[in-house]
DNA sequence: TCATGTTAAAATTTGCAAATTTTCATTTTT
DNA sequence: AAAAATGAAAATTTGCAAATTTTAACATGA
């Protein structure tokens, strides 16, 4: 049965899907231990899908899975972001000044057309719609992975994506306060220029792109007084 | 039950070093399809933990999941080797590069000790033990893992590590001929030599030791008639 | 009071059978 | 013959209850 064009996604696949929106949207908090049980009814999911969406995304580094003591989203801190960023800049910095050797018509493309879906979408920021902030993070990923497309190693720009997996509990401090959707957009803007101009300061303004995220970030985990790693807190959710 | 200090290993734990360990001997050939229940048999481990396993060695790269058509041993490629071994040398380049900077005393012990584990397990190779190529595995990633232990960016290594995790279809090619165990030792020795004695051209020593394992491989795969990736042959394991 | 044991509850992990989907050989149709 | 349809077998995926392990509250003894 299934009269339609066949769904062709498991369980599993819908579970990663709804635990990663939660966490990207904060509806999970960091330091929350993710109780399977819980997970699984919230969700309606089974719980065998639901642990296997559960063991994908430790693998990633999503989230953080301690033998035989369950999965728990790991808490921030000022160290494992700055850890994070700097990482992140030696890849897509990289992963960038291969692309600009071996550019395709496609990819030009790709970017324009990936920055215009960002920018409606911070527009969209912070109105109605709940699942903007999960639209905006999709767009946001795709923009960037656009932006190295034309990279021909493979391995590197999947590594450069299980980068963006593990700043997702971060993402949202973006979004509290600070950064105007102007500012957001225009950096974004910045960068998409400085590649279709073919600009000798690419690598740097990749840098500079990368670097005022994280200083932004920073500032705002201060504000809020994150520094250390707490640990977990039981207790299964708000 | 269990008068000794309890294992705090779970059977996917050890489902997962079983099937690598398959893998990594080359009793599991690439282009093999993986069958839940035929090595839940083979191992006597729950079709449960083993499939865990599955999950999280997908995740990783090392085997390929396809939605609803369950796992496989990614087939070897020329193309797919070159991309894995440019980008190892990215990150592993860079890796060193921040360990030289900040450089610690148990660094150094490190890098000497699993040195010597390393040469110890290479002359094992082809003796009596059956085990020796894992072993062997081990080491050798160990010996890298260390060579980098200085680096402060523990996302860096984390990303590192899973190259190599991506690298192991292709490391018995290493053992088939042609590389002689003299060779292979001093190839490591010149890089431990290199950074215990700060030499002034360590990345480009680095780079070095990547692309001579690189081309190396690559003649075997010549010989081989080894070229595109000739997909999945069904049928379980020989 | 502090450390150490004890025990019940809670959570993770596992085994297994049922449900779903894919595969593949065979038949039917063009 | 080649292509499309059929259907049974095989494999993946899922649901759920049992087994194991951890957690946390409480009691015991130094």
């Amino acid at each position: 049965m299934n009269l339609l064009v066949s769904d062709r996604e498991s369980e599993a696949d819908r579970a990663l899907t709804l635990l990663r929106d939660e966490i990207i949207a904060g509806a999970i908090e960091p330091n929350t231990k993710l109780k399977v049980q819980h997970l699984s009814k919230r969700y309606g999911v089974g719980t065998t899908p639901l642990r296997d969406a559960l063991t994908q995304l430790a693998a990633t580094g999503l989230i953080v899975r301690s033998s035989q003591r369950g999965f728990h989203v790991p808490g921030l801190s000022q160290a494992k972001w700055a850890d994070l960023m700097a990482t992140r800049e030696i890849l897509e910095t990289e992963a960038l000044r291969l692309a600009v050797e071996s550019p395709t018509a496609e990819w030009e493309d790709s970017i324009v057309s990936t920055f215009h879906l960002l920018a409606r979408e911070i527009e969209r920021l912070f109105q109605q719609d709940t699942n903007s902030i999960q639209k905006f993070w999709y767009r946001h990923v795709e923009f960037h992975a656009a932006v190295i497309s034309a990279c021909p190693l493979d391995n590197l720009k999947s590594l450069v994506a299980t980068l963006y997996t593990r700043m997702i509990p971060y993402r949202r401090l973006t979004l509290t306060d600070e950064y105007s959707k102007k500012r957001l957009i225009q950096s974004h803007e910045t960068l998409m220029r400085a590649v279709l101009d073919r600009d000798n300061e690419l690598e740097a303004v990749m840098r500079e792109h990368i670097r005022g995220n994280k200083d932004i970030i920073q500032q705002v985990m201060s504000k809020f007084g994150i520094i250390g790693d707490e640990g977990v807190t039981a207790g299964s959710r708000r």
